[in-house]
Formats: structure tokens, sequence, C-alpha cells
DNA sequence: AAACACCCTATGATCGATCATCTGATGTCT
DNA sequence: AGACATCAGATGATCGATCATAGGGTGTTT
């Protein structure tokens, strides 16, 4: 319900006071205040007792962490299970159609159903769960338009991972943390992220 | 508030009537709402619109769904920063503290704590509020009393973890990860976890 | 007797009002 | 003037009451 106000209504810093938004959306206190738990739970807004809530200041910060959780739960995933690759594809072909009419919406949501599959492969109702609770769609409209953000996920990053998935590639987690990581902020620059990646990688992997 | 109520006195399939809840501990049915609620995220009861809520029937595969995505989020800490050694051996402390007074609450609360530390360290507040939204230490409460489950972790268990986080130990997350699966209903049968864990590691790490 | 429609009860969802707390403004004392 | 106490307004938290829906029971029809 209140998703859809977040997409450009309000901006980062505004205070969301519960009596306003019920009279301005017709409705009680108690249903706002549901929803005002659910948008905190996605990590959207910031409330603190009896100090009511605010949209949060998102930082590029923010968004690394989620992608770094992201990442590797989504790892976790494909360590459980491989993803089957005829879902993945139906996914992808919607994907390439959405670049190809530059349907912005479609592109997001048809790339995180992609991913989507992925995490929900192994059957795990918690890792899947927790993986949603992320509000992965959320963040990535967001960071497109809060941040300069690569204009979203290209439909052809996809294909290597597919297949990765399709010949069993036992680098498969490898690939996949890297690309989701890739499209997380600051990892063009060689800065934290990237080195962390890095080094982790070689470590734990090669060694 | 709730979660007390849970640990003994209702059981797996209980109704939780709103009314009911609200009159027993004499407050109104708005805060026992936003109570379930909780208990909801945490996975402990379920609940369908209009039909209400009733504590969860668990199982095995549930508490592993949990431990999975947990070793998942524990090694993906592991891997952005190792966690401080000192803080970990004080916890130990406590763990073995506890362990020799019989203190089962108290082994359980320690042992919970080394695992935050753990996931604590790379200072990423998602990471962290995710790992903690899985009510780690209710559940292994849950799992002691649902199921013979090992008496709770034994402190020893955790020394090669401090000595291979002090040594920097490439294979760390492996460890890590095989800790808290070790832990999971289900490890001891040569059963899907275990050939799942063995085979994904032998690749993806040492190929 | 089986199938269906209707009603009744229990109960979750929502409402409008009240209580409690936080914040900033005002006033007073040193 | 600066520091503290007091007060009032705004607003989150909670309350008691009402609305609306789901399920079960009852009666009627065939």
């Amino acid at each position: 319900m209140l998703d859809g106000l977040i997409d450009g209504r309000w901006g980062p810093g505004d205070r969301l006071v519960e009596r306003g938004l019920a009279a301005e959306l017709g409705v009680s206190q108690a249903p706002v205040r549901e929803a005002l738990r659910e948008l905190e739970a996605l990590g959207l807004i910031e409330s603190s007792p009896n100090r009511g809530a605010r949209i949060r200041r998102f930082t590029e910060t923010d968004l690394r962490e989620v992608y770094e959780v992201r990442a590797g739960l989504e790892e976790t995933a494909v360590r459980l299970r491989l993803p089957p690759v005829a879902a993945l594809r139906v996914h992808l072909a919607r994907l390439h159609e959405a670049a190809a009419t530059d349907s912005l919406i479609d592109q997001v949501r048809h790339g995180v159903a992609f991913h989507r599959e992925i995490v929900k492969a192994p059957g795990n109702d918690v890792l899947l769960s927790v993986w949603e609770s992320l509000g992965i769609e959320v963040w990535t409209h967001l960071s497109i338009r809060l941040f300069r953000a690569r204009a979203v996920e290209n439909a052809a990053d996809h294909e290597p991972l597919v297949a990765a998935f399709e010949r069993g590639d036992p680098h498969v987690g490898v690939l996949l943390r890297e690309h989701i990581l890739g499209y997380s902020p600051l990892a063009g620059r060689e800065g934290v992220t990237a080195i962390a990646t890095a080094a982790s990688e070689g470590r734990s992997s090669l060694e």
C-alpha cells in the first residue's frame, strides 16, 4: 500500500506521521502503523519509540551492505541446489524483451524474478523469505533513482550464469557472487568491496 | 513479551487468539497484535488473514533450513572480515563457565553471543539484522526441548574456530559452516545436508 | 439422505478516542 | 545572559468499541 508512495512521492528525511498518513489515505491509524512496520522491516524507514518514523537517508554503503548479504544468500542457494535452467531462460527472455522495449520497470521485475528463481531452487523456505525480506526490487529502483546506478542489470550479463548452471560449473557460486557484487555501488572503483571480494575469493577458494 | 510464554506454556498447534491473550495479559488487542507480528517474523507462528495465528508445528526440516541460512550468513561474515579474537575468547570463557555450572540458559546465551560477535565483525548492519531476524536463540531452545538435540553446543567445539580465526586460516569459512551445520538436525545421518556440504565445499573451494 | 442456502458465532481488522511521552517554547532564578 | 524548571502542542502507544469475514450449524428442498 505504501510502497507505491515511496517511489517518488517522499524523499529521504521526510517524516511519516501516522495520523497524517491515515487522514490522507482515508483510513485509521492502525493500518498505517502496520504498513510502517513493514517498511521498517524492509529497512526503508527508521523509527524510534515515541518518536515516529522517517524515510531513511540511503547511502551507497546501505546499498552495498544489502548486496553483500544478498550475494551471500544466493551463493548459499546455489550451493544447496542448482536452479532449473529452463525457468531461468524464461525469465531471461522476458528480460530481453523488457530491455528491447525500454521498459525499466519490467527490466527490474524480471531481473529480480531471475534471481528469485535461484533462491527458490533449494526449497528452503527460510532462505527464500529472508532473501525476500531484503526487498531487492525496491532497493534496485531506489539505487537507480538515487545514485546514477548502472541502468539495471544487463540481460546479457546473465547468460554466463545460466551457462554455468547448465554445465554444473563448480565455480558457479563465485560467478554468481561476483555478478551480484558487480552491481553494487563502489564496485567499479578499486574500493573496499572489490578488494575484499578478490581477497576472500582468492584465499578461501584457491588455496 | 510473548517470547517468554512460548517457552513452555503453549505447544505446537495451539491457537493464539488476540482478544484472549489481551485479556490474559491485561492489555489491549493492539499490542498483542504487534507482538504476534514479531513472532510471525521469527517464524514461530503462522497466521493467515482473518483466520488468526497458531503456533507452528516445528519440524526438523524447519530447523535445518534455519541452520543452513545461518551458516551461509556467518560464512559471508567471516569472508568480509575476521572477528576480533579477544572478544570471542570472552564469550567462550562465559560459555565454559555456564557449562561448568550446568546453566543451560546461559550456555545457549553465550553460545549465541559468540556467533553474534562473528556476524557483527564486518560492520554490516543489514547482515547483522538479518542474522538476528532468524531468532537463533529461540530456535536453539526449541530444538533442545522439542528434539533430543545435542544438549547445546559444547564449548570445546569452538576452540578450533577461534584458533583458525587467530591464524587467519583461509578455510575458516568452511570450518565455521561445518561447525554450524554439525548442530543441525539430520546432520548425523548421511543425509542431504552432509552430502551437499561436502560436495560444494570440495568443488568451489579447492579446484 | 444429500446438497444447498442461510444464519450465528467467533474472531481478526479497523475505527475513533484517550493516554503517555517527547520536543520546543516560555518563564524564572541566579 | 545562561541554566534550569514548567508548560503546551504534537504525536506515538494504547484503549474499548464496531465492522466484516470465515466456519460451523441448522433448516429446507429434492
